[in-house]
DNA sequence: AGATTTAGATGTTAGATGTAATCTATCGTC
DNA sequence: GACGATAGATTACATCTAACATCTAAATCT
């Protein structure tokens, strides 16, 4: 089929950008071109019309998912009415349940992209978003008594290895364990 | 060329091994025959001779990379003479070191494979041997007053952060604010 | 020493990225 | 409002890479 309205295009993009954020939180850099656009409902030569390269995709597909979690946490705070204890509180609850750990998809990319960003995999453009991303959420989530990195390192941890450990009682063990350990010393 | 005597045959396998438990490390299970061949020295069509597939070899190099690492907790143990707190205080320093954040190759395989055990990308070995190993760690790092797991998972996030923010500053402060927060509540 | 086994080199097929040609509906212009 | 230029989408293709199969020659067994 022929051209499209330009609303239609810019949805259709908008679409693509979307799916590639979660696809890439589930499946890694490692996805391929035509599975993108397979699952956004198109063919894969229509791709390079819209991106210059699958590097230019994965930085925008990061940036989107990164806008997306801090949007979740500034709607956190707002829910609390600004109470910053009890919306972190509530964000760690949401961090560490089995829910979070079963659908990387929509969930944290600081903790699913992590290891895609260290190799390499993404561009210096995902890079810097990323770093920024990590500095914010670790400054939403310092207290009076507690940092923010060493917070953020410990439920980063534990749904990384709860992930890797899923199917084991251990997984499960992870998780309480470090939601204990994170609320309790608060 | 031609066949080799069995003892340099099982010498190569041996070193196909350790290279991919390297690589595996450095750049996750997307590493390729060919290239893991190359690297140990020969042509990658002799990799089948030697292994069923791909993954019995990943299932192989993680069980490697391991047995390493158990080794050397328990060599660890022994150097401070069963002293269980300065031996962990040592592993802690060691493992939040810039140099453990630039080698993966030969760091720890809980940091490096976290994602791609947790993505299927490997055999159901290779998780068993991955979950095994986590626990054993956890365990290793217990103290009197504080959860091995919650410890783990500290020392697993910061590397990773710090790993995936290298080049900017943030990378050194997650080091130095997870060592003095896991050195300090001691 | 000859048969047989098998480590290692070469080949083959499948899938990935990115290009180029074609098609068609939209948008600017008269 | 018709018409031509154009941009969005599809299909097909070239190129490259990865996994895995087949072939070959050297080493072990009888």
């Amino acid at each position: 089929m022929g051209r499209v309205s330009q609303a239609q295009a810019q949805e259709n993009r908008r679409r693509v950008v979307e799916t590639a954020s979660r696809l890439l939180r589930e499946q890694g850099v490692h996805i391929s071109v035509a599975d993108l656009m397979k699952a956004a409902g198109l063919t894969h030569g229509g791709f390079y019309k819209q991106f210059a390269s699958k590097e230019e995709l994965v930085d925008e597909a990061t940036a989107h998912a990164f806008a997306e979690l801090t949007r979740r946490h500034s709607d956190g705070l707002d829910q609390y009415a600004g109470q910053r204890d009890a919306a972190q509180r509530a964000v760690i609850d949401t961090y560490l349940s089995t829910e979070h750990r079963d659908s990387p998809a929509d969930g944290c990319p600081v903790a699913a992209l992590a290891t895609d960003i260290a190799r390499e995999g993404a561009g210096d453009e995902a890079r810097r978003v990323y770093t920024q991303g990590v500095g914010d959420f670790a400054d939403w989530l310092a207290t009076e008594d507690q940092d923010g990195i060493t917070r953020l390192c410990t439920m980063l941890g534990a749904l990384v290895l709860s992930r890797a450990t899923k199917g084991s009682p251990l997984s499960e063990e992870i998780l309480t364990t470090a939601r204990e350990a994170l609320t309790a010393t608060k």
